[in-house]
DNA sequence: GAGTGGTCTAGACCACTGT
DNA sequence: CAGTGGTCTAGACCACTCC
């Protein structure tokens, strides 16, 4: 009574787990092969290998074979990078460009990183507006951040981050996507503007990709993406700024650190 | 050019979007019959089928049809509880056993909750060992819960924890499963140690399912689990308990508020 | 051009569900 | 039992990659 494809499913697992006869990286035998290799047909191998592909071991790649994933480069991304930031948007500009969060939390220098950003006006919807607390159609700044290690095609995660245009207006170049990135992110473009964050809130999420996120982030397969709310909230309760940021769920780690009272 | 198994998917994805012609719960025409309507094989309206399926829009019943998908209740989790639990773990016990963490999440009650706990005796594996800070081989104390909804059958999170036998030995109510579920939680219970918590950190990704999440979350298709360790870091800097939830990925939201030094 | 995976066909038979 | 989806076959032809 075992399915075929859960067999040939197995039997595959079991070799790349081993790692001996196929190495991340490796080609699998062509489709045919593996038909003839193990006295099934075309499709059900095909059946098989869309299991171990939808388990991210194996990753298709038209025209040339199917192929041993190779590990790809761990995110990391903490809550302890609020309070750092915080910290060094009162530092000198010099300071601030030295370094920046996502250095801090991955451990990499500025120019292992790749960073793009494109400011466009929109308007708030229900959700935002909701979010915001403002009606329904306010202007807002949409920025939205690619992100992606030098040495890999595809950005580990895409940002949108929204603010209301009148709370930012009285700084011009927080208008203008020329003066990304901005040394300090945006706590640094904040202080600017006499704001200063109490509290920052952020929610967590897995769903399956759209398409256009299975292109953009380079996913394959099965692989869910994360995704993060950051609401940030200033000292007056107000919320300044909102950000949606979308990662890859296979090779994403969000840690949070809740500091107790003692007692 | 276009692919006749998008297309399908497309127009079919469009009707149940609409909600007019096929709502949550609907049966959707058998698979022969939009082979005839579409003007496909079989095989080709399954591929079509399987699009939507990992998208997360229908579901597959083995010899009753595919059904749109209901909604599903949302699980939510904050870092808020830790405080709370924490403010409770010094209570009284009638205080303690009126509402749980969770409960406290949720917002519900702690009838609508089902819960249940095995307990058993383990040795550190390297990586448990690595993060208690203990040769490997150490006994552990395995604690295994699962919670669930009473209306819903399947359980919104298995949930296994980790105590160093020989930290809590010292009161035996805690190795006994009996003694579950313990009125205000894991702080409670290490407050009878004598142990306080000074900080909770939490890991979270995403990663496709096994199969026995699969069956043990009642997860369907491509729907990816969010992993969750938790590490609870006592006063004096060490680890007193590793907790490794699994969540299904669909219908969880975890909420981390960081709170932020003034200037 | 040779080799690869991607799409699709037109069936057969099995396993599960409900009557 | 009838109706459903699940597995599998043995091909055909197309699209992509690399030499």
């Amino acid at each position: 009574m075992a399915k075929a494809y859960e067999k040939i499913a197995d039997d595959l697992r079991q070799l790349i787990r081993q790692g001996e006869e196929l190495k991340p990286g490796d080609r699998l035998p062509a489709e045919t092969v593996l038909a003839d290799r193990y006295r099934y047909s075309v499709p059900t191998i095909r059946q098989a290998l869309g299991v171990l592909q939808a388990e991210g071991l194996i990753e298709k790649r038209h025209g040339r074979g199917n192929f041993v994933r190779m590990p790809r480069r761990l995110v990391q991304r903490t809550n302890e990078r609020h309070q750092w930031e915080k910290d060094r948007a009162k530092a000198t500009e010099a300071e601030r460009r030295s370094t920046g969060a996502t250095e801090h939390d991955t451990g990499l220098g500025v120019d292992d990183l790749i960073f793009s950003a494109e400011y466009q006006e929109t308007h708030a919807d229900e959700g935002l507006a909701g979010v915001f607390g403002v009606p329904t159609g306010t202007p807002l700044v949409e920025r939205v951040y690619r992100t992606r290690y030098r040495v890999e095609d595809a950005p580990f995660n895409v940002a949108r981050s929204y603010l209301v245009r009148d709370v930012v207006a009285p700084n011009p170049d927080l208008l203008d996507a020329a003066c990304e990135p901005w040394p300090g992110g945006t706590q640094a473009q904040l202080h600017t503007l006499g704001i200063e964050l109490d509290r920052i809130v952020e929610t967590v999420s897995a769903r399956p990709p759209t398409v256009e996120e299975t292109e953009e982030l380079g996913l394959t397969g099965g692989v869910a993406v994360m995704t993060l709310r950051k609401v940030s909230i200033d000292v007056d309760g107000r919320v300044v700024e909102v950000s949606d940021v979308v990662l890859p769920g296979d090779r994403t780690e969000l840690t949070f650190t809740t500091r107790l009272a003692r007692w």
